[in-house]
DNA sequence: TGAGTTGTGTGCGTTGCCGTACTGTGTTCA
DNA sequence: TGAACACAGTACGGCAACGCACACAACTCA
C-alpha cells in the first residue's frame, strides 16, 4: 500500500522528526523500536539508567514515590519529547520513576550512546536542551498546580494533557490510576470525573474515558494547561496541537 | 588583613569554584559582581532575560505565579547553583519569576556569553547540566510535597533548605513571606512557626527567624528535604553541607 | 454458568486548611 | 512623642478533601 519508505516516515517522535537527515541517519543505526506495556515501569528509582526512549505513541508519567507509598506525577512525555533527561545532564540515575500510562511503542537508544551525540553538540543537543527547558515548566507549574488547584481543574487539565499525547480522545484509563497521578483519593477522582461526565464534557465506562467536548475541558481545566501549552509550542515548535 | 588576592578567592559560587582556573580566568571577565537586595524581582515572567546569576550569598526563589495573584515557590537557589538555567537551555524568557528571598550578592554574566561558554562544551557546561538535573529533582519533589505532605513539615522543610544556602541560621524572613513562598496563608505560617518555637527549634521575632536546634528541625521535616539534599550532594559533590 | 476479580458509586465522620478579620505589639518615621 | 505602619497572635465558620468502608456492576476465566 504505502509507498513511504522507512526512512521519510521513521518515527512518529517530534524530537527525532525535527532533526536533519544526516543527523537523523547516524542516529537511526542506533535506534532500537519497543513496545510501551501499560503499567510498565521503565525507571525504578535510583537505578541505573540504561536507555532513553523516544515515544512514538503513547504516554508515560514521571513520578515521584513518597515513603508512605504515596507517589504523585510530575510530569507527562509523550511523542513531542524523551524520557531519560538525566542521560545527557550528567547523571546515570534518578530518584523518579517512569511508568507508561497510556501503552503505545517508542524508540530507544543507549545511554552512552545519546551521551555521545549530545556532546557532539549538534540540533539533537539543541533539540533536547530546549526540551528539556519545557519540561521544566511543566514541572514547575505542577507544583505550584498541586499546591493551590482544587482536583475538577487537575483532573481536567490532565485529561488534555494526556489527549494531546495520545492523539486521541480514547483513553485507557481507570479512576485508580488517575487518582495516583494526580496524587489523590480515588473516590476523588470518580466525583470529579461524575461531574464531567453529567456535563457531557467526557464520557466514561469501566477503565475507558472519551472525551466527547474538548472545547469545555478546556473551560474546566485550571489555568496550567494553556501556560504550559503555550511553552511547549513557543520551544518545541508547535503548530497548535502537540503531535 | 587578608593576604588572599582576588584570583584566589575570588568567589564563593561553588559552581565556579569547581572550574578549572584557566576557565574561570577565562570567564572572570565576563563576571559582574551585582547585589542581590531583598525582595527585589531579578526575572518577570515572559520578559527577556539578559544576564544569568551565581549567587554568593544569599538566596533566590524560582517561583511560579498563578492568574488570582497568588504565587507558589518551585525552586531554590543560592551558592550550590545558579539561576537562569533557560539561557542555555535555549530560551531567552521563562514564565517563572526569580525574587531574592534573602539578601547578599552574587557574581553576573550576559546571557550571550554565557551561551557562548556553554557551546564549547568544557566544564562549565557539564557543571550547568549536572545543576540543572539536581534543579529538575528539586522541582519535582517540591511538586509532590504540595500535595502530599502538611504545612508543619514543609515549613521545616523549607527553613533548612534555607539555612544551607545563607550559611547561617540567622534569616530574616517575614511570616508573610513565607507563607507566599509556601503557597499558604500567612496565619498558617505563623501557627507552624508558634509550634517549631514552643518545642525550642526556632526562635522568630519580627521578621527574623533563628534556627536553634537543627537537627530537632530536620526531625520535624517531611521527607523531601534528604531526598532533595542528597542529590544536590551527589550531583554537585556535596561535602554535607551545601556550602 | 458461576466464582473471582477489578472498577465505580456512594456515604460518613474527620481534619487540615482556607478566607477573613480583628487585636496587639514592635518599628519607623514626622 | 505620637501617628502610621508592618508584623504576628488568634479566632471562627466553612469547605474541600481525606481515610475508610461497603455495595454493586462489569469483566475474566475456569
Amino acid at each position: 500500500m504505502s509507498s513511504l519508505n522507512a526512512l521519510s516516515t521513521p518515527t512518529r517522535n517530534r524530537i527525532l522528526n525535527a532533526l536533519p537527515p544526516e543527523e537523523f541517519e547516524r542516529l537511526s543505526a542506533y535506534l532500537e523500536p519497543v513496545e510501551l506495556m501499560l503499567g510498565e515501569v521503565l525507571y525504578r528509582p535510583n537505578e541505573p539508567i540504561t536507555h532513553v526512549y523516544f515515544p512514538n505513541v503513547g504516554t508515560v508519567s514521571i513520578v515521584c514515590q513518597l515513603e508512605d507509598g504515596k507517589s504523585v506525577e510530575a510530569g507527562m512525555v509523550g511523542n513531542e519529547g524523551m524520557f531519560g533527561v538525566c542521560v545527557f545532564l550528567g547523571s546515570v540515575t534518578s530518584p523518579l520513576q517512569a511508568v507508561v500510562q497510556l501503552p503505545g511503542n517508542a524508540l530507544r537508544m543507549r545511554a552512552d550512546v545519546l551521551r555521545a551525540e549530545f556532546k557532539r553538540g549538534e540540533h539533537l543537543q539543541d533539540l533536547l536542551l530546549r526540551y528539556t527547558q519545557a519540561f521544566i515548566i511543566q514541572i514547575a507549574q505542577t507544583a505550584a498546580c498541586n499546591r493551590i488547584h482544587p482536583i475538577d481543574g487537575r483532573l481536567a487539565r490532565w485529561l488534555l494533557m494526556c489527549q494531546d499525547r495520545a492523539a486521541s480522545g480514547e483513553l485507557q484509563l481507570t479512576h485508580e490510576f488517575i487518582a495516583v497521578m494526580l496524587g489523590t483519593r480515588r473516590a476523588g477522582v470518580s466525583e470529579a470525573a461524575a461531574k464531567l461526565q453529567d456535563e457531557g464534557i467526557i464520557r466514561y465506562r469501566r477503565g475507558h474515558v472519551s472525551i466527547l467536548n474538548r472545547h469545555g475541558m478546556e473551560g474546566k481545566s485550571c489555568e496550567c494547561y494553556p501556560v504550559v501549552k503555550k511553552e511547549f509550542d513557543r520551544l518545541l515548535g508547535g503548530n497548535g496541537r502537540v503531535w
